[in-house]
DNA sequence: CGTGGCATGTAAACGGTTACATGATTTA
DNA sequence: TAAATCATGTAACCGTTTACATGCCACG
């Protein structure tokens, strides 16, 4: 069968709302997911393809808006059985890439005030991110709290406020360690030297 | 040249420390980065090919250890020219792709107790990253403190364990709010139903 | 009438992992 | 001498993104 997770989120969206296109897919995992889930139209188009030959997902005629040109699905209940399945699993770590770590990382072979404008540059993108959550959050208050799945939604937001709002406290700390830091090295400008430094690890 | 970052990587390795081999790279990545990036030999070894013929860095011979059979490379003029540039860039980041968050998401329409389940798990591997982290910054108290790399390196460690550190917390509360919530549904069992939902999004 | 959003798709390239093959050296 | 670790490499595969192509429909 070999499903990949773009598969697997498609089921999901489809277990949520019935009737719904690739494009809105697309639209939905964005809006509901952007901040910790990504598809593109090339792996969703010909995900829906493969789902619909499989008998997991089923095309179907526009419900509510006959005049739209497109193809909408619905799940089956082979569909909503793989999806059980597949939730019951253990969950992966994807391989870790944090190229932001990995550039603070080398930050003594950069420039000087290469490393403190990367944090500079994360607290903004945390920012926004945080004012999203947040927006997201204060949206939700009060609203829908007979929906089931407002919980499980609820939560999953909760931890991206607490890791985003984590990120932006550290780098306020940052901030002040790295101007001490660039001060000093200013002060003793000594060139990197690659031959006498001591073995990599602390 | 269509540098992929994984070169970027070996030259930042090879500016930290000379003479090291593509085995010794891979392992000084796992030591020192695991937990934000890792890199395979698949991809090293055929990087390390590259960057020689474009005179980023350098095949030499085996310096202490004349013994092993290994090839060892060290980062040229150049090499540390292109690093330095690739640092001063901005930072990009990975798409999102968070499997524990996604299936916490559906979590509504997972079998009952695999919520919690998934998130004992993720306490339990965090708890290990914490412990591994933790280690590592206790190994490095009152030691190199000349090192230039130091700072740099410690603030890395420092955002690991921050946001390790809000996760954990996260994961309490969530589990007291699953044990309630799978506690009302267990009370009220109304199956999945997909036609009546309300729109995705909160 | 034009623009922007809606909508579907495909081909090629890319970055990366996995599995496999091979063999040397060290240590128990 | 057996096992673990050191060490190098390649081929196949995989999931994914990107760029491109196409065209509809609603709204100003």
């Amino acid at each position: 069968m070999q499903n990949t997770r773009t598969a697997y989120v498609i089921l999901g969206m489809l277990s949520i709302k019935s009737n719904l296109s690739g494009y809105e897919i697309h639209k939905a995992i964005e809006d509901n997911f952007g901040s910790f889930w990504g598809e593109s139209y090339g792996q969703i188009y010909p995900s829906l393809k493969r789902l619909a030959t499989e008998g997991l997902i089923e095309p179907c005629k526009p419900a509510s808006a006959p005049k739209k040109r497109r193809q909408e699905y619905l799940l089956t209940d082979a569909g909503r059985v793989c999806l059980r399945e597949w939730l019951a699993l253990p969950f992966q770590n994807d391989p870790p890439r944090n190229e932001f770590l990995l550039k603070l990382f080398f930050g003594r072979e950069a420039a000087n005030g290469v490393p403190i404008m990367h944090v500079r540059e994360l607290q903004e993108r945390n920012r926004r991110m945080l004012a999203t959550l947040e927006g997201i959050e204060s949206m939700a208050r009060g609203r829908e709290l007979q929906n089931p799945h407002r919980p499980y939604w609820m939560l999953t937001l909760g931890l991206g406020i607490a890791l985003t709002r984590a990120a932006l406290d550290w780098g306020e700390s940052a901030l002040a360690e790295l101007a001490f830091i660039e001060a000093a090295a200013a002060e003793n400008p000594q060139p990197a030297d690659t031959s006498t430094n001591p073995e990599p690890g602390l």
